[in-house]
DNA sequence: GTGAAAGCGCTAACAA
DNA sequence: TTGTTAGCGCTTTCAC
């Protein structure tokens, strides 16, 4: 392993000036010839040298570890964060440990961990905003010098903590729904209603009346498909927010000799690995999630290094396929 | 965080007897009173001591780092091997390094960067068995101290570079849902069989016909579709190795009429999370590959302090819903 | 059976 | 602009 000693040596300066050319710590504003900077990152490069953040963490009283809070799914859409988390970690040589649940007793858990582990930053959903205990967790962690992402499935024009956030815009995914049913001239639009994804609905009903059609809401598939049965105006267009319930009624109005495709149109939400396999395959709303993780870490680590980056709001995306 | 010094201080004593005390490395056969070890460990507790694996390895001339090389996928099967992998590293406060790829040059890339940052441990699929680059790249890590443990689909009664295992029994997976089916009384029994996964189609075809019942093997899902609706020998028993044409056999069957858990009863493998939500709800094996990701992790921490763990072969478990 | 001293690679504070 | 010194928390000699 290459060491700055090494890089020292062979410049013929200082390890002290070495580790100054190479620190990516933007708050070192000690001058230095930029001759001298770059004739050290050149030999750094040519001899391959790689940091090592554990010296340099253990210099500043940190860990150099990325701590996730993450629900304790075991589905696609976890995979795709864990896997942008991952490899975008992996590229800024940080090691990052997981945490898996969604109860209070294990997030204050974790915080007090990260805490004490002096872990330098952490990745999480803003879950128990407004619980006591855990605003004074997260308050005197901050205090201790760590920075924290939050990551959630909401809109983004809300603060906690002056926390850097990183959302998927669902409300969005809902619209982008309803505008390609729009598009098939269909005689009905009927979706479904779940607590905690309500945006995803909204997106949807409201594109559907802006443009003067008429939407049902149902409060369950089940409910909505008899809905859908009974009404018998086809083809229908219909938008379940949640790849679980798509697949439940692809198979249901099949097994009731109702054409997907045809009379009806599903549209799903997530995109989870199995949506490609049914028939017909199931045309859903992907959110990126890969994409989520690594932003996430990026501004993290922007942010462990002192310059604060901004939140951002991604957008879903139409994944059409035979079902709609 | 509290430190060895404080602990030292706390309980009289000097910081190398601490160390001694606490150090899960077995090598440690320096001798101390009983009495002594006791009431460090009771002192240590008390505090409220985490070990500083940083400073550890900083020493050791290592990282703490654990490297896992994993299959580039997004699905149930990753995200469950990466939450055993990451609950259990978690659990020993060793941070974990993720790499997703399947390609030779990021194996290699994999395994000489581990090399380089000295990470004290990997989990990897045994990719690239025989190529002659990736053996040495392999051999030089281990001889610098690196310790390796191998996750796989496959049997366990193989070695490579002397590695402990743990692996799926996918036999047993095959041989699990032909039991299940044996005790239908069908009239047909019939799998598909793909590359890579071979065993699940064996273990499936000699238990049956270790019962003296007659099976047949098609090539293609379409083909296996054909052949049941052209035989009409129902109730048939159908095994697909893997979820994704479960489904799609599911809707196909549907589309054409007949019957799913009554004329035609089907097992998948894998239990993705949208197997559960097909309507007849698809049965399936289902692979433990938290319990997978957990035992890597486990067998590699032995390793890393010098006690050296057995390979595992773990047992699949069927998982009975409508479809069979 | 226990402690003193040195050092892992790096960075912060200060001196030159 | 560069170098010197000290120290992060831990483990490993080696002395007692």
């Amino acid at each position: 392993m290459v060491t700055l000693a090494e890089i020292a040596r062979e410049s013929g300066l200082s390890v002290p000036v070495v580790s100054r050319a190479l620190s990516p710590n933007p708050h070192k504003d000690t001058r230095m010839a930029d001759a001298t900077k770059m004739h050290i990152r050149e030999v750094a490069k040519r001899m391959g040298y790689l940091p090592n953040r554990n010296a340099e963490f253990l210099k500043r009283g940190q860990n150099p570890v990325i701590g996730c809070f993450l629900p304790p799914r075991t589905d696609s859409l976890l995979a795709k964060l864990m896997k942008g988390i991952a490899e975008e970690s992996e590229k800024n040589h940080f090691p990052v440990s997981f945490h898996f649940d969604m109860t209070k007793a294990s997030y204050l858990e974790f915080i007090e961990c990260s805490r004490q582990y002096k872990n330098c930053g952490i990745i999480t959903y803003p879950y128990f905003k407004m619980d006591p205990e855990a605003e004074t967790l997260i308050a005197s962690y901050q205090k201790g010098g760590g920075k924290i992402v939050l990551i959630e499935g909401g809109c983004s024009n809300w603060q906690w903590h002056d926390c850097i956030s990183v959302s998927v815009d669902n409300y969005l995914g809902g619209k982008l729904a309803a505008e390609h049913l729009l598009k098939k001239n269909l005689k009905h639009f009927i979706t479904c209603r779940y607590d905690n994804i309500l945006e995803r609905t909204s997106g949807f009903t409201e594109t559907i009346q802006e443009a003067q059609q008429v939407v049902t809401i149902a409060d369950s598939l089940s409910a909505l498909i008899e809905k859908v049965k009974i009404a018998k105006q086809y083809p229908a267009g219909i938008f379940l927010p949640r790849d679980q319930e798509a697949v439940t009624a692809i198979c249901e109005f099949q097994r009731n000799n109702i054409n997907v495709g045809k009379d009806v149109l599903i549209i799903g939400y997530d995109d989870h690995y199995l949506s490609q396999y049914t028939r017909p395959a199931l045309t859903t709303i992907s959110q990126p999630f890969v994409e989520v993780g690594r932003l996430a870490v990026q501004k993290l680590i922007s942010d462990i290094y002192g310059s604060r980056a901004k939140s951002t709001l991604v957008e879903p995306q139409l994944i059409i396929r035979e079902s709609a």
